[in-house]
DNA sequence: GCGATTTAGTTTATATCTAAAATATTACCG
DNA sequence: CGGTAATATTTTAGATATAAACTAAATCGC
């Protein structure tokens, strides 16, 4: 079975490589805009979902749980970057938005995350890339088990 | 600046795929074997060096924080899973080691983990694997910058 | 030797995260 | 209609994460 030894290391290689980038941009992200990955990734789900997000939607998307949204969407609306906004016909729901002012900052980290990412994957060319994305994409759906509701988007990311 | 493009998809689609068997571990790991991911990684960690890491040896191949590897050796520790050893020579330093008892728990947890990943993988054949992880090696390098003291094996993993 | 710096580890303050319990509201069904 | 189940969110308890402050010990330079 050195098959399933090869796929471990694989596994561990994937591992490494995304928490090698996530670290950077962790620090970038603090160092630059003074937040963080979480509420990055939170602005960037409502970015590209301009009429905003239920509150088990985005945790959907982003695949975390139910009550972690909840605090990051608190703090991000004391700063007043996202507001809850009433779902009209259901008073249990709410939707998440951007403000204006959230969309202005956002719109500033998105360029800097899309241009470190370039960086870092700098030397990939956009073939290999495309080819490399393509392939994972093959056995994303293997790994993830749960489907869950899929009615927006995707995962976090820049614009 | 299509490239640029292409690599931020590349990016979010090993995000993706990562936090994807990253989420099946946690509940796995979970429900068969009551721990978490980051006590198996440290355990992970530690079994494959047998003569026990320091702690500053421990958060720097886990890329974790010095004060968060303290909070889960005291865990461990707690349950006899993990032992602290002073280091002759140097009374700041503490080196951490598994216990005869967090030996054995252990390689229990690292056999179903190369089971389940090789089941997450299945659709990855021994050959694609191995191409993949060295193409993913190319660039795990020009990603991770800060080198750190790369003294003892890699990154978490089962055996 | 001895003071200044470095190094190892823990502690502290906060943010993030999970699972599970609690609330509130809606839907379903006889 | 009314009771039960399902859904949406928050709250809670506890583990995990960071950065930064702190303590203790070792090292360096003179």
């Amino acid at each position: 079975m050195t098959a399933a030894k090869d796929r471990v290391r694989l596994w561990l290689r994937l591992l490494k490589v995304v928490r090698g980038i996530e670290h950077e941009l962790r620090d970038n992200l603090r160092r630059d805009h003074a937040t963080t990955l979480p509420r990055f990734d939170v602005m960037s789900a409502l970015s590209r979902n301009p009429d905003g997000l239920k509150m088990s939607e985005l945790s959907g998307v982003l695949r975390v749980s139910n009550g972690n949204v909840t605090g990051i969407a608190d703090r991000l609306s004391e700063e007043g970057l996202v507001e809850r906004i009433a779902v009209p016909g259901d008073r249990r729901a709410t939707r998440l938005k951007l403000t204006a002012a959230g969309q202005k900052e956002f719109s500033g980290q998105a360029a800097a995350h899309e241009a470190w990412i370039d960086d870092m994957l700098g030397g990939v060319s956009a073939e290999e890339a495309r080819t490399m994305a393509a392939r994972l994409q093959a056995f994303a759906d293997a790994a993830a088990r749960s489907p869950g509701s899929r009615k927006v988007k995707d995962t976090a990311d820049a614009q």
